[in-house]
DNA sequence: CACTAGTTTGATAACGGTTCTCATTCTAGA
DNA sequence: TCTAGAATGAGAACCGTTATCAAACTAGTG
């Protein structure tokens, strides 16, 4: 809703290059998986970085803005964090250890498109994801 | 996860007959859009019938379990509440008056199986929204 | 109709995730 | 090296939701 995305470095959500946010974006590069705030504030922690968990939060959110993170709400409100690649893309995640793999739906975003205007709903997105038990737990 | 949905009256949801339960049925009965159990409670208040928080937060959940109303999450975290049809099928919701649309999506259904299926993932369900503006607070 | 067992209710406390506050620390550029 | 202002973090505040538990009520029964 804000007007005030102000242009900035490429791939960098900050102005600033802090120690935090250094740590934060490593972690997240190193897994594949879908983790919630908290639990990558206990990774941290436990990995010996000093953290805040505003900071965490202040922290994911932008990335999310900024398009460096996919966010996903769980059932029971937790949000979750994932590094994601540029292009517009839906999740198989799984409910069990969070390993998620990208999927895209080109049907599934003309069919979207195609309600809407069908409707004349303007301004429309749309949350589309998938949730399961991946091979592995479901052994 | 219970296995101890017994079988009830239909159309029920809970045994018991109560003055609360039923004001809560026909206020969802009366409108096309979703509200929040708060936005509920409120409104149930406004219009004279003594309910208590806890038993809208209650019969809400229970009337989502029994398939009589529908539930969605909105980006900031509340659930809102909508009487539903009986079949399967996915909204259209506006983000700002609530006023909802059912569709389906054939071949949603179809692309979130195979998706799975190709990835090795079971017990697969999908959450699939659409939210935007409709006609009228388009304008 | 009266009685009773067991369900439901509701005021309020507790909860869990997230956001806010604001004094302190730190970054980046001058 | 200095400095303006961005970033941090501990803890309080928030907010939607759920749990608690004594009191009220429903629906069968005698």
């Amino acid at each position: 809703m804000s007007t005030e995305t102000a242009p900035r470095a490429f791939g960098e959500v900050g102005r600033r290059d802090t120690r935090q946010r250094r740590a934060l974006r490593e972690h997240l590069a190193m897994s594949d998986s879908f983790v919630s705030a908290q639990q990558l504030y206990d990774d941290l922690r436990a990995g010996g970085d000093k953290v805040g968990l505003a900071t965490v939060y202040r922290t994911l959110q932008a990335m999310t803005e900024a398009g460096e993170v996919d966010a996903v709400r769980t059932d029971d409100g937790e949000t979750l964090y994932r590094k994601c690649g540029p292009r517009h893309h839906h999740h198989l995640v799984c409910r069990s250890c969070g390993v998620a793999i990208e999927i895209d739906g080109p049907g599934v975003e003309r069919w979207a498109a195609k309600a809407a205007a069908d409707n004349g709903f303007t301004e429309v997105t749309h949350v589309v994801e998938l949730f399961g038990l991946c091979a592995d737990c479901s052994a």
